[in-house]
DNA sequence: GATGAATGAGTGTTCATTCAT
DNA sequence: TATGAATGAACACTCATTCAT
């Protein structure tokens, strides 16, 4: 359906050039629409945005969820974490890279779709990185570290590696992020 | 004088809603004078960007080279580097938000400030990082690291003071982000 | 028949918001169906309005052909003329409010119902009036009066009375009208 | 000044063609401006109306404010509105018509110019007829007429004038009108 | 009869920029 | 330096209408 190609050319235009930078026209170009059908499957381009952005962070969620809870040790847990946001940039670039993207200061978002979504991952990142860290330093499988401080900066890492700089997605990479952290807490 | 005013709003207004999501009133309002002073001062819109974009990143080289080469052991060039950029963006939050932000797609930058001085500063960055790895483990000061990839971490780590979200630049941020690479290096 | 329910939202709407103010979403919306539909029924939204005119004029019309021509004394054919047009204003308000509403400029009407009906109502309004006061100076039952304005005048009330304005139609609105007439003429 | 200009066409398409049947670009065409020019001296097309309706109800309220309050009989004051009303229309006809015109529906009009300034004038006719009319029967001036229901009536004919059809805006219809009121009441 | 999907032509509005002074 | 007035090009969006089913 064309409903489908209006989403994925609008997923890279407000990925790629940002929600001002992107025209409707620009949209249906690339979609292989006119214009006025975007009007048809959505009420504007702010819902557009919102419905995009939605979705990205439904699979964020999705996928953050999904992640392997019967790991025993704490480290596992972490460096499952940070594969699967190599993993996910991979997968999803566009998607993600909206996901850590600032709100656009014309969108008017009156369900708050961005706060919202943004708050709640943010806030289950740093519940799922706060107890891995006690667990580990209880269990004396991690030395003693400031648990908040090291899990704003594993988040600020993650929010790096989603802004995604290709370049920086190589195995080796992968491996050195997750050796990096390895080193630090054991 | 006005042209003052005019660079101080521009970069407000640039840094917090972006240069598409920027007009030319939102800058005269805030500077106090009318629309076709910008055009007095500066020949358009693109070149109010990229004069501030010019000063940004030249603030941002001299602070660079301004880094105390004196330094014996080559962690404390690291530990410099870092504690640098959580000061430049205490200091200049706008202008280092700015230095990190992606090329506005509209643009029209024909002398390429944004290109070269982006090119500039990364290879700089990543000259001056893998001078220090390397001497560090050619002196066994470090354990041996993969260099590149150690580079980069350090680089996306700077990327992510440098976007600043205010809540992450406290003193024990400081403490922990320099703890963490002393530990891993050493 | 759906047919008809268009007809009523339409007459509706065109009667409130006037042609160029009701679009055809509204009328299909109001109605219960689909905007398609309209152009299974209709050849577009001209031809609604021209069919509503029509039905709006034809019943005004046959209204006014159904006055009692046996009464004796002219102020009676008078008296009965400004009463029906009481009635017909209750009865029909919004078919006759577009009966005395200018012809919309974008209204494309090439068989001129509007024009046509206008005209036609104009004129027999016109010539029974002419007749009656005539008829009604020559039997010494009204004084002198100058038949043209007089007849003018009597047109200018009834088009107020048809533009219904509700709180004018009272019985003593009714009774009032017809007093100040009877007054005049005889 | 051009701004005029738009005035003087925008107040000639509203009155003869509606609200919602004017475009913006009818207007600066016939201005002969372009129509950014049109959001360089208004906010909007509804502002544009607006400013307009306050200027033909000011207008007309000056000329109600002005009527010979000095006049022994209470029926040269009805005979003075009444021609009043005549000059008014011959005057200004676009303005007048649309001091009678129903509000358009799409019209935002925050500030209630239209509703205010409606109520007000329809206020102001009223309690000036009342009195005329009262003081009239009062000193015997008049004949014994229903107060309420004259002046309702007065008020329709002065709305049919405003609405001017040229053709019944002459020296002979005038005469009638007044004509017929004097024989009405006294 | 009836509809979901789609469109050509506009519609009100904004924006960066220029002109005259 | 500085501005009030003005504009060309684009922008988000609407509307009457059509097409395929």
């Amino acid at each position: 359906m064309k409903k489908n190609n209006i989403i994925e050319a609008a997923t890279y235009f407000f990925a790629t050039q940002g929600f001002d930078g992107t025209t409707t026209k620009a949209i249906s170009d690339q979609a292989g629409v006119t214009e006025p059908l975007l009007y048809y499957h959505f009420t504007g381009k702010d819902e557009i945005y919102t419905t995009i952005l939605e979705t990205a962070f439904s699979d964020y969620g999705t996928a953050l969820k999904g992640l392997n809870k019967e790991t025993k040790k704490a480290f596992d847990k972490i460096e499952n974490l940070l594969l699967l946001h190599f993993d996910l940039v991979k997968k999803f670039p566009h998607e993600m890279s909206l996901v850590v993207s600032p709100k656009p200061s014309k969108l008017n978002d009156p369900e708050n779709v961005y706060d919202k979504n943004n708050k709640k991952h943010r806030k289950w990142l740093k519940s799922y990185l706060t107890r891995c860290l006690k667990k580990g330093v209880a269990a004396r499988e991690f030395k003693k570290v400031p648990v908040k401080e090291t899990a704003n900066l594993i988040m600020m890492v993650i929010s790096a590696i989603l802004q995604k700089k290709d370049y920086q997605n190589t195995q080796a990479m992968r491996q050195a992020t997750v050796d990096f952290w390895r080193k630090n807490l054991s």
